[in-house]
RNA sequence: GGCGCCGUGGCCAAGUGGUAAGGCAGAGGUCUGCAAAACCUCCAUCACCGGUUCGAAUCCGGUCGGCGCCUCCA
């Protein structure tokens, strides 16, 4: 097993990760809600925690990762007013709030199964754990910690001494409520509601020993994560934007109902900027993955992408920078598709230490620009010296990259006789040294989809890829 | 008002004390009938000012600029 570092932001600094029963790490990260379609910054969220996984399974963890579904609807803002966004789907869709759910959800992992991020083990909804939360609440009640209104069943913040350490917020110093007024029954207006009451028209709805209603938001993780994972996780994640109040509240109510440290490590994923500007609907720079696969970009163009930054810096996204990832990952492909057999076996003498730069790189909080480097100088250096033996090296660095270069090797290219004939045909052209019959043959070739390429063993037929001309 | 992040070549970016990784784009070459692929070469002194140090993109102070959060948000 190899140590692995991590940035944790509980302590703001880059910790050797020690799971609280190693090999195994328990990772819970936080999903979405399914009421819309994902965008590209929310999936690059989920391409990292896939990352983290990956890496940690790469040092020799034993990783047990569980992610959530947010299927129940929340209101926009944590007032009494304001739309559920559940609910403002299914009105739009005209479907049932569950119908909506579904949808999203099966178009979710549509998403980022497409990006080879791997399911996690256990992914679970919110609407199957109402149980968990209620339990988590009593306990909380019974503790003191939440108080029962006609409202609702809020999280006292004023019990939990040091609420807000994930965050370091200065209590004192900010403005509470300044830009939105607090519901009326909140004892003090960070507190946050564990069981929402006074939704009557909310469609979805649970009996509670508190009366007809549904969960706050953030219960669900808090309960979820221990169901699955135990009252201590090793590892949580989520996105940036997640520290100051999603998270900050799931401690709150983690804690406090156990008395325990509620996550060991909390990592977060940087927003992915469109000039430089956080994505969001009303600057219409909201785009998915099935934007990117019109304008002619890989998914996993994307994921190769989302390497070229380290995860808890902004990334910014322009067409520029994916063509040049998508390039870049298709200059790998080519590798991968064309050593020969004998590459398969063996391993050159300069590859040794770029393992160790590799694994260096990846167990130092998930350096994956530097690995990137280090496997396209690892391909550099085999195209050189003409010494292809490094296919195994980089098939193992792909279980962590998550690139299927391994199924790039075993694609079979299956020609279809019209482009057969004509490939032959060129050949036949060529040897006759009729090139203007032959070039033409080449670009009809290429009109269909198909890259010739002569080289001194023969001519080389390669499906044309997207954005290549 | 509070908390936090960032400013490295045309673009995306790594590097956090020893004289700037990598990719894309661009220029020139090798190879090729021509291409393609591949390889080689070239292309930045790190927003600005001051300080610490033998030495700073990297530490400290300040200035300017950009961004995020404090309200649902990856």
């Amino acid at each position: 097993m190899r140590d692995v570092f991590l940035y944790n932001t509980a302590s703001r600094e880059v910790e050797k990760l020690e799971p609280l029963s190693p090999p195994r790490v328990s990772y819970y990260s936080c999903g979405p809600t399914v009421y819309n379609h994902v965008h590209v910054g929310n999936l690059r969220t989920y391409v990292f925690t896939d990352t983290v996984r990956r890496v940690l399974e790469y040092a020799g963890y034993d990783v047990l990762h569980v992610m959530n579904i947010t299927d129940v609807g929340h209101m926009t803002t944590d007032q009494d007013e304001g739309a559920d966004k559940m609910q403002v789907a299914a009105e739009r869709e005209r479907k049932s709030p569950w119908e909506v759910a579904e949808h999203y959800t099966r178009l979710f992992l549509a998403d980022v199964d497409a990006l080879n991020v791997q399911r996690p083990h256990v992914l679970c909804r919110a609407t199957d754990h109402i149980r968990e939360m209620l339990d988590l609440t009593a306990r909380l009640v019974e503790r003191g910690c939440a108080y029962v209104t006609p409202s609702g069943v809020y999280f006292d913040t004023t019990a939990m001494p040091d609420y807000g350490k994930l965050a370091r917020l200065n209590l004192s110093g900010q403005e509470d409520g300044a830009r939105v007024e607090p519901h009326p029954d909140k004892r003090h207006p960070r507190d946050f509601a564990l069981w929402k009451l006074d939704q009557p028209t909310h469609a979805m709805q649970w009996d509670s020993p508190w009366g007809r209603g549904y969960p706050g938001w953030h219960i669900e993780c808090s309960a979820m994560a221990m169901r699955f994972l135990g009252e201590t996780i090793d590892l949580h994640s989520g996105g940036i934007d997640h520290i100051p109040v999603h998270h900050e509240n799931e401690i709150a109510q983690s804690e406090c109902a156990t008395g325990k440290t509620f996550a060991k490590v909390w990592m977060h994923a940087g927003f992915l900027t469109i000039g430089d500007t956080k994505i969001s609907k009303s600057l219409g720079n909201f785009f998915t993955l099935s934007d990117l696969a019109g304008k002619g970009f890989d998914p996993l163009s994307f994921r190769y992408f989302c390497y070229t930054a380290k995860y808890r810096q902004p990334l910014n996204f322009t067409d520029q920078a994916l063509r040049a990832a998508q390039k870049t990952l298709q200059g790998i492909r080519n590798f991968v598709r064309y050593a020969p057999e004998s590459a398969l076996s063996g391993e050159e003498p300069f590859v040794a230490p770029l393992r160790e730069q590799f694994a260096a790189a990846i167990c130092h909080d998930l350096n994956m620009p530097q690995a990137v480097a280090v496997v396209l100088e690892m391909i550099r250096e085999a195209n050189r010296t003409r010494e292809p033996r490094v296919l195994e090296a980089l098939f193992d660095f792909d279980r962590v990259l998550g690139l299927g270069l391994r199924e790039v090797r075993s694609e079979t290219t299956a020609l279809p006789p019209t482009i057969r004939s004509r490939v032959a045909e060129r050949e036949e052209a060529r040897v006759q040294r009729d090139f203007a019959r032959s070039d033409a043959l080449r670009d009809e070739v290429l009109a269909e989809g198909w890259i010739l390429e002569d080289t001194p063993e023969g001519v080389r037929v390669r499906p044309r890829e997207r954005e290549e001309s």
